[in-house]
DNA sequence: AAATATATTGACTCTGAGTCAAACATCGAC
DNA sequence: GTCGATGTTTGACTCAGAGTCAATATATTT
């Protein structure tokens, strides 16, 4: 491996994050579908051969996005599961970690769902695969820590559910209140409601009905949600202090 | 309109139907991107061309194959809203219809995720558009009809929420679990696990977690899906007596 | 400076959605 | 029955865009 090598690493690394930069602006737009090679080749100025040295296909690239984004949610997962407070309250760290990633990336969740389909997933190269599955492992773990910590600590006292299934009723709650806020469901529900204010309220139900302690009724929410944005996600612009 | 007319109409409508059940079938195999309209001319032995008499492009097909599955959902959905008992067992009746619907159309959420991306909505018939979203309304109101039922009847008690909220926390759940029981996520979460027993078990925490009465800890589930089987989907094969 | 190795390119192929002029069927008038 | 008019069906064609690869350009070694 000669000095230059190191250099080359570098630069290839630079441009395929140059790709991923534009192809995420385009796929955010336009969508996959609309999504278009030889456009993405013009814009990053570089020819079609040379995004194929980096993807193997489309979908590949589409992947690649995906797993970045899926990335920094594990990150932001990371950060709220390091809140101090209580169990309840490190939960809603991770409630607001999630509000702040669909934020940042307004419909993840439909490319998520495409992305797992039979036919799109087998088309993206084996080790992006990997990589991809890492990042959910690291957003589950973070969720998974704090339901452990709660039993410990016996905020979850009625709870005969093993953990991984605590943390699957609390993701599936998540996911499906972000696809429901957004989507053409959304306004025969809530009219005009922020969804995201909705998708923490629904959590809030579910770790009701798990009997997590304290009960949500008996929580200062907004009091909550501000220290969490001063303290660990001061960057959420989104965030409106009630 | 002349007497030959309505034998006409008549067939036109039987040959839509055999279009679609054929793209239904090759959908289910192999998704919308491997759908292959030449291929699916041949299968129903007709050209290219009489598809696009009845369909305006591809999307347009998959989108009426969509709203023909949501009709069964919305029909399922009233059969369910009728089933004689308590309000949480009328719920836990949707339950049951929501499970049945899956089994029959296993990843119908993923599609119907697709269905409702820009990209892909526009590009089909609007009178097709204004049909899909008038089951998903019907759907909607038969959920409807049983919360307001339960708010009279004094089983929600201490609930704040109007109960639109109350529908749109449910429907959250029930279609997060749906998607994250299939899909790569499952095996992270249940190792194997019943994914529809584990989308009614979220069900009962939210509604448990909603304060609705009598709470899931006083309630025989078995008993009550094995009524529910009985009276009203006797035909749902995937159930087992527990 | 020439020879060799490596990196990049874009014209080309091939698949598949969508079109439309021509072929075919139906029907009423004579 | 035959003729023309009207309505229906067809499949060869166009065109866009993903993926390939021989030719070209650039870097490195001798």
């Amino acid at each position: 491996m000669s000095v230059t090598q190191a250099r080359k690493d570098r630069e290839r690394a630079e441009r395929e994050e140059l790709i991923l930069d534009h192809a995420q602006r385009s796929l955010l737009k336009d969508g996959f579908q609309n999504l278009n090679l030889d456009d993405l080749a013009k814009s990053v100025e570089y020819s079609k051969g040379t995004l194929y040295l980096h993807f193997k296909t489309k979908e590949d690239i589409a992947l690649a996005v995906a797993t970045r984004a899926i990335r920094e949610r594990a990150e932001f997962f990371e950060r709220g599961a390091k809140f101090k407070g209580t169990s309840r309250e490190r939960m809603r760290a991770i409630g607001f970690a999630c509000c702040h990633f669909a934020s940042v990336y307004p419909d993840y969740f439909s490319v998520e769902l495409m992305l797992k389909s039979q036919s799109f997933w087998e088309k993206a190269d084996a080790l992006r695969q990997q990589a991809h599955g890492m990042e959910g492992a690291r957003c589950f773990r973070a969720v998974h820590s704090i339901v452990t910590d709660a039993m410990e600590a016996g905020d979850l006292p009625q709870s005969h559910l093993p953990p991984e299934r605590i943390v699957f009723a609390i993701a599936s709650t998540a996911i499906g209140s972000h696809i429901m806020g957004r989507s053409g469901h959304g306004p025969m529900f809530l009219g005009g409601a922020d969804p995201l204010k909705m998708m923490c309220q629904n959590v809030d139900i579910v770790l009701d009905g798990l009997g997590w302690k304290p009960n949500s009724k008996d929580l200062d929410a907004d009091a909550i949600d501000r220290r969490i944005h001063k303290e660990i996600f001061s960057e959420a612009t989104w965030f409106k202090g009630s």
